[in-house]
DNA sequence: ATAATAGTGTCTGTAAGACACTATAGT
DNA sequence: ACTATAGTGTCTTACAGACACTATTAT
């Protein structure tokens, strides 16, 4: 009795409550939707080099006209962040169901001359082989672009008060003769106790919004995470050659990787088939492997 | 030239660009404030155990009247996300200039019943000695609870179309005879390459909102931070014993450290001091350290 | 034979975990 | 003497990194 008055209560609090006569932000969604893509090679014996590429759209409308942003749009009022990312995903890539992690939610004031907009963004992995739109054949404002990212510079300054560190990344993404670059300071402002961070963009001609500050974290987070999870495996298909693996691992990393080590290190995480590459490769065909599923 | 041109377009673009006339979602900030709080102890000579805390503010209002909730509020249109962070975390502590780090942002349809509310959480950790609002003297709706969080059962489902496991977590709050009880499921689910992540709440009776997942996400992610960073020290007073900040870990991770390992595992993080700490407590004097800021 | 990939064995150094031991202050 | 904390030394195991070596295929 006592609780159904409670709930009665809560009805007619609910009913008088007008949530939108509040001021408030609008919220998108933005994905960095990655996936590893060969590279042409005319040596037939030779395996082909594999790079980590990155979906951009280029925007045909202000703000940012004709610079280049990640694909994304606003969070509909029915519509959970995650269902807002996998609808997009499904808009740019015609496919379902892949990796989908959250990164970060941006919340500037000015990041969006449009308004007071919030983004959450994702990053998305997917093996090329599944995407109907292909690299190359995709519409004039859709391009994969290779992704670099190189620390370029750091200071140190120490002072009375504490140390301050800077980190300088370049990030340059390529697709053909389409070059893009921007430069990201990663501030660590060290304070007694407390280690803050921060970030700044230095230099953007190309890249729209604070995007180039988004992909530059998912780098950061996935290169991390790589060396640790099983989540490479989802930029490859079914079945794989450990090289094939290796290759995905060194493209994310952008380091080259010793064969036996980084044998040992995925053993765990691989379950042999009976299956091995075809002919005609010019050198010993490999075992074909699968994920384990049992891995940890 | 050109360029004014394209400047002009764009004002002209945005000074049309109503951004409230569509339908949105309403953005909180909720703040998962954690810190390390000494358990009273009647014998001089040991040391006071120390238990990991949280601050809850009960609910005097619908919705969740009477249900405890992590501190938060609105973002106001004028305000970032962080702004909003430390506005709150001023108005529940007194306390500036603490550690804060976002955690995740929480966007279900369902989570808030006043209408359609997304949340970012964030954590912040600080020294209970800079509180000023100590626990136990503070008002009748702001209290600090003790968090305990077990792992109570685990399953695996094998089948044909992949795997999918169960981890269940067992959230206790308790502040004197306040006793909140939770228990959060984790679903993995792997089909294929890929490892796909969920979460529900089992059980909850106390805890307002989707707040019982929010406090096991960031207790698990303290966890996991406190082995391979200096996060810990955001709960410390500027000098300690090595004792002390031992005591600290072991109330994080909730386990017992051998006393050697732990001493060569923070060496590099830690300065000694010329000090120990006084007389009158029974047994041999400590170093005092301070964190070493030129770590890493 | 040569070019290319496939696959394995072993050494070294570092770090984590377990455990045993010594030292010191206050009652 | 006893209680409690402070502090160090060493053994084992596991793993990452470097390197050397063998095997297989197509031209």
């Amino acid at each position: 009795m006592d609780k159904s008055n409670a709930q009665i209560l809560e009805e007619e609090f609910l009913k008088s409550y007008d949530i939108t006569k509040f001021d408030r932000p609008s919220v998108t969604v933005d994905i960095l939707l990655l996936s590893i893509i060969d590279e042409e090679t005319n040596n037939y014996r030779k395996l082909p080099e594999k790079n980590l590429e990155l979906l951009l759209i280029k925007r045909l409308d202000h703000p940012y006209k004709n610079k280049w942003a990640l694909p994304g749009g606003f969070v509909k009022i029915y519509e959970s962040l995650e269902t807002t990312a996998y609808r997009e995903l499904l808009e740019e890539t015609n496919v379902s169901g892949i990796y989908l992690e959250q990164l970060y939610t941006y919340g500037n004031l000015k990041r969006d001359p449009r308004g007071r907009i919030i983004s959450t963004a994702y990053m998305s992995l997917v093996d090329s082989q599944k995407l109907t739109v292909k690299p190359g054949t995709d519409s004039v404002a859709t391009k994969w672009f290779k992704v670099d990212i190189n620390l370029i510079n750091t200071e140190k300054e120490v002072s009375d008060s504490g140390i301050i560190e800077f980190k300088d990344y370049e990030l340059i993404l390529t697709h053909n003769d389409i070059i893009l670059k921007a430069v990201i300071r990663n501030v660590k402002k060290i304070t007694g106790n407390k280690v803050e961070t921060s970030k700044e963009i230095l230099l953007n001609n190309d890249i729209a919004f604070d995007h180039a500050d988004i992909i530059q974290y998912g780098i950061a987070r996935l290169r991390n995470k790589v060396e640790y999870s099983s989540i490479a495996f989802n930029l490859m298909p079914s079945t794989f050659t450990l090289s094939e693996l290796q290759k995905v691992y060194e493209a994310i990393l952008d380091k080259d990787l010793l064969k036996a080590n980084f044998r040992r290190k995925v053993s765990k995480m691989v379950t042999e088939t009976s299956k091995s590459t075809g002919s005609n490769i010019g050198h010993k065909p490999a075992k074909l492997f699968t994920f384990n599923s049992n891995w940890e």
